[in-house]
DNA sequence: GAGAAACGCGAGCGATCGCTCGTGTTTACC
DNA sequence: GGTAAACACGAGCGATCGCTCGCGTTTCTC
């Protein structure tokens, strides 16, 4: 059981150092894991598929990621990394006191347009038998998501109970979910009439709970 | 080529006279294969996994089903000829006349009891990876249930454009599939709440297209 | 330029899955 | 009771999939 590396770093115990080569076979295998986790999601998806799109053999594919799931769960992560990013700079307390209409705008705009940019992120998330790391992921960025909703909704709104808040929170967010897979699956027009019929849904559900005015958000 | 079968009926060229140990084996399967795509999905489901739940062999699950897609489609079809009753008794013209809020109820209630007694319909439709017969059922039942819909909505409101009416339809439809999915992701008081909350949702999201007050129907 | 390590290949291993087949049992019909 | 068909079994076949391994190539380091 010794694990007697060179040790530069044994903060992960795995002292590989990859060259700017390795780095960029990386991105072409996610990219093409991407591709084809969009095409026939997670579980149908062979390594083989993955390895062949990226135009690789099966071996180099192996050379980079330990088995399949990690491949699933390394892009998941990145997608998260990003994703978190846009709802980091638009779900924020300032925007909480926005016209409902506004608000609704500013927050929904860069999330539809990063999910259109990366349609796999909607797909690995609805994947239903995903293995076990990537759910743990989604879990955790799902519920980032849904505190900060959570937290506009309470800025906006410090009256309802905790209760109403959260079925309010989570309704929004699956609300969501679902207008976003309407519109990816369309193109052109029809993708943004979707994307404008999402706001109005969500205006009329949210606005008798929110009101649909600028708030002051000062103590 | 000579299909020279017994040949008391020719309608589908597969003259095998069922027992009725044979249907309730059939009904044990079909069962079966509920609790296992509930569980791992179309995909991941394997028929030796379907057998064992059933608590037969291999070889007797392929005595009533040609394949594996085969189990799904009859599943699918029980499904479809029970879901199709609910809609059809319930989006009626007669019932487009009612105030929004009652509307609501009468839809949506019965709809939701069905999907909770038969939680592997949502799970089979969801299911990305699906054959391409399962999958064309899906389509049918999908394109019946909006085509009731955009029928209701044309009714209460007649000024609407095809196009608004189109998208405001599959909206509603995907609206509540996103809010079947949470209430089928919960149970008791909490699933009861959800099931309020989608119809506030839908009401907040209609009310301002179709009016909230009864509507006369009559020429 | 020599050695080491990272990169790359692809045949193929072991496991699993959908499905078959030979054989034995139960049921329907005369 | 006898016959044919339906039902039931389970070992195992062929295909596929995730993944490995041996070996050759490129890149880094000195």
């Amino acid at each position: 059981m010794s694990e007697s590396t060179t040790d530069p770093r044994d903060d992960t115990a795995k002292p590989r150092r990859r060259q700017a080569r390795g780095e960029r076979r990386i991105q072409q295998l996610l990219d093409a894991a991407a591709h084809v986790f969009c095409r026939t999601g997670y579980t149908s998806a062979s390594t083989n598929a993955i390895a062949r799109e990226a135009g690789v053999s099966p071996g180099t594919l192996y050379q980079f990621f330990p088995n399949k799931e990690a491949i699933a769960v390394e892009l998941g992560e990145r997608l998260n990394r990003r994703m978190t990013e846009t709802h980091g700079t638009v779900l924020t307390p300032e925007n909480a006191g926005l016209p409902l209409g506004e608000l609704l705008d500013t927050v929904l705009d860069p999330m539809i347009e990063f999910n259109c940019a990366n349609p796999v992120f909607l797909a690995l998330i609805q994947s239903s038998d995903a293995p076990g790391q990537l759910l743990e992921e989604h879990a955790e960025l799902h519920d980032s998501i849904q505190d900060r909703i959570s937290e506009l909704i309470g800025l906006r709104n410090p009256d309802l109970s905790p209760e109403r808040r959260t079925h309010t929170t989570t309704m929004t967010f699956a609300l969501f979910k679902a207008g976003l897979t309407l519109i990816l699956g369309h193109e052109g027009t029809e993708r943004e009439a979707y994307a404008a019929e999402l706001k109005t849904a969500l205006y009329g559900y949210l606005a008798p709970v929110l009101g649909t005015e600028a708030v002051g958000t000062r103590p």
